[in-house]
DNA sequence: TTATTAAGTGACACTAATGTCACTTTCGAT
DNA sequence: ATCGAAAGTGACATTAGTGTCACTTAATAA
């Protein structure tokens, strides 16, 4: 039918996403991420019609990814089981964090396939949240969660201690269970 | 001796914090502050050679002013006061954090005052983990503190709390009395 | 009043990124 | 072999930001 492709969609959001992590959404260009790519820039025009459209394409795809591994994990535990089954899956998937903040970065859109991309990430997150709203709601079930403490800060707090940056170095085994015993038992010995 | 100024360092700080808060760093120019501030872009760079002159001062500036009222705190009651004291005024300064994080951003500069700047803040950025540090030292001799959990870990919970966003729109009393909760004891029952 | 001096301006040359498009390449189907 | 179609290229015009500087403005000390 036609030429070969240089290279593949997974190839380019790999990129798109070291570049983002690194250096955030502002710093991203059509010019670096054609050098990063080896081809030119003009030849990812034909795909993307500017930046805009290239990073929503990005987050739908990331935000799908990170949506079918959460799925897929085992949902049939008491709430225990799933507390660290869910804790160890999204410090395995850190870096969704650091996604997830880009979408509200992207402007007010001029082309409709931005727009749609945008509504249908709200969706997406959406989605995400009464998972872990479903989750909480076990906890209470099973007399395990504090019942005066509102979810959105509880699911705060989890989402957030992912982003700690662990400047020390200290092991990841260490650092997990430390912060699991906080999140469950508090800093406090009494 | 010559004219008056058209606006103060405070003035130019304060609108560079916006900006930065707002877009991040590499979204800052000098044409959207000399914009801001209705000013000639020219008059900036009669004081900052460039963006990473002028936003290297404004984390001084910024780092200064929070040293120095976390100093002027109330240290002599025993832990538990301070940690609520310290607690809410974290809070209170609660985008002290975006504007930690702009520090490594600013990249390998080629003039000596955005250098020096570089290493004194570097300085300030221990000084302030020191007098935290501190403060973790009174929790665990005072066996309040769980002396297994890594102080790294406990610093890193407090301080990422700040920035977990409140998107339900949960009243600050009840948000700030939630995440205490959780430092302290937990998010369990048991 | 005027000389001095710092503050502020806007035009100029430069750089880096954008978006477009006619053109070339390479594949497979006919 | 050759044609159609998608992939890829590089040159061009455009836009947004940078850094510089001769010049104008306005305060004030003499």
């Amino acid at each position: 039918m036609a030429r070969e492709r240089k290279y593949t969609d997974e190839d380019l959001f790999h990129a798109t996403k070291q570049m983002i992590i690194a250096d955030g959404y502002e710093a991203f260009t059509f010019s670096k991420l054609a050098s990063v790519l080896n081809v030119s820039r003009g030849s990812i025009y034909k795909y993307y019609e500017n930046k805009d459209e290239l990073i929503s394409e990005f987050l739908m795809y990331e935000m799908n990814r990170f949506l079918k591994k959460f799925n897929d994990l085992d949902k049939s535990g008491d709430f225990q089981t799933q507390f660290d089954l869910i804790i160890t899956f999204i410090f395995e998937q850190s870096n969704i964090h650091q996604v997830v903040e880009i979408i509200p970065q992207i402007p007010i859109s001029t082309t409709k396939r931005v727009e749609d991309n945008k509504s249908k990430l709200s969706e997406y997150y959406v989605d995400m949240y009464e998972q872990f709203q479903g989750f909480i709601e076990l906890g209470r079930k099973e007399n395990v969660i504090k019942n005066h403490i509102p979810t959105a800060v509880l699911l705060g707090m989890i989402f957030q201690t992912i982003a700690i940056p662990n400047h020390f170095g200290i092991p990841q085994a260490e650092w997990i269970s430390s912060i699991k015993e906080i999140l469950s038992h508090g800093m406090f010995e009494k």
